[in-house]
DNA sequence: CACCTACTTTAGAATAATTATAAAGTAGTT
DNA sequence: AACTACTTTATAATTATTCTAAAGTAGGTG
């Protein structure tokens, strides 16, 4: 018997409404994912390592990549590099800053940080986002 | 015989200072790296080709990777990370910022931006540097 | 419902960037 | 000239990620 409740509905509605049909492990995904009250920084292995150690039937590497990727591309994620070169994301995918505090990403709001001037686009570009990163160090 | 130029004399030293040995693959990858008006960008990859491609006698990869990393330690280069994960090297170690524009970066100099407002750093944590990255894409 | 087809998942191989290893070479000191 | 610690090197190993091609499944269609 499929497991079925009244959250799995949204999910799959958020899945379905991005063009992507709501698999079993892509439903469990962002279920995982978006389920929660604060925003979620991961990368890929992070996410795997989680979701499978609590379950009997593994869901596959590729399978992880794929459905982040895709959920990416829907915008239902926000990609960012860490300093040793692997991918973040962010369920948080509206424009907001981080701080970088030794491996440990923290949002900062969009409103905490205001700019007093930036510069103009080269030639024949725009601006497409902003994006601030504040590394923190041990105080003394 | 071993060449030796006057060009050569300030890099030795910038090595001894960093208390670096300065062995003739350093030497010249400094060379490489600082003897030029504008900053320059690189990956470890591309440096070691556009270094290669000019030598009879190449140097190995490691040596790039170890001679890079060094440089980093002692200040003499900055790091940042690209979208697709792989270390960017930046000559220029004034504290600046940067556009990206779909792979390739360029300086912006750190008067052309200033905040209104920053965030105050965690509780025993402080600020050791703003970073800024000013995604750009094609106009219209 | 039975079937079809395109989209998905999967295990495993492949790739790319980087780091580790350990043997041979070299700088700088004695 | 000899010594020793630091470097370089080729190669293997590792890590993150993507590719491949075969097996599975969602969502029509009749």
């Amino acid at each position: 018997m499929r497991k079925m409740n009244n959250k799995n509905k949204t999910f799959i509605d958020k899945l379905r409404s991005s063009g992507l049909r709501p698999t079993n492990q892509r439903v469990e995904i962002s279920k995982f994912l978006f389920n929660r009250k604060k925003t979620f920084h991961f990368t890929v292995e992070e996410l795997k390592n989680s979701m499978n150690s609590k379950r009997s039937k593994k869901i596959s590497t590729a399978t992880f990549y794929n459905t982040v990727h895709a959920l990416k591309s829907a915008g239902h994620l926000k990609e960012f590099s860490l300093e040793n070169n692997t991918s973040c994301y962010d369920t948080n995918i509206t424009s907001h800053h981080h701080f970088f505090d030794d491996g440990k990403v923290i949002d900062i709001k969009s409103d905490k940080i205001t700019f007093q001037k930036l510069p103009e686009a080269p030639k024949g570009k725009k601006i497409k986002n902003v994006e601030v990163v504040i590394r923190l160090e041990n105080n003394n």
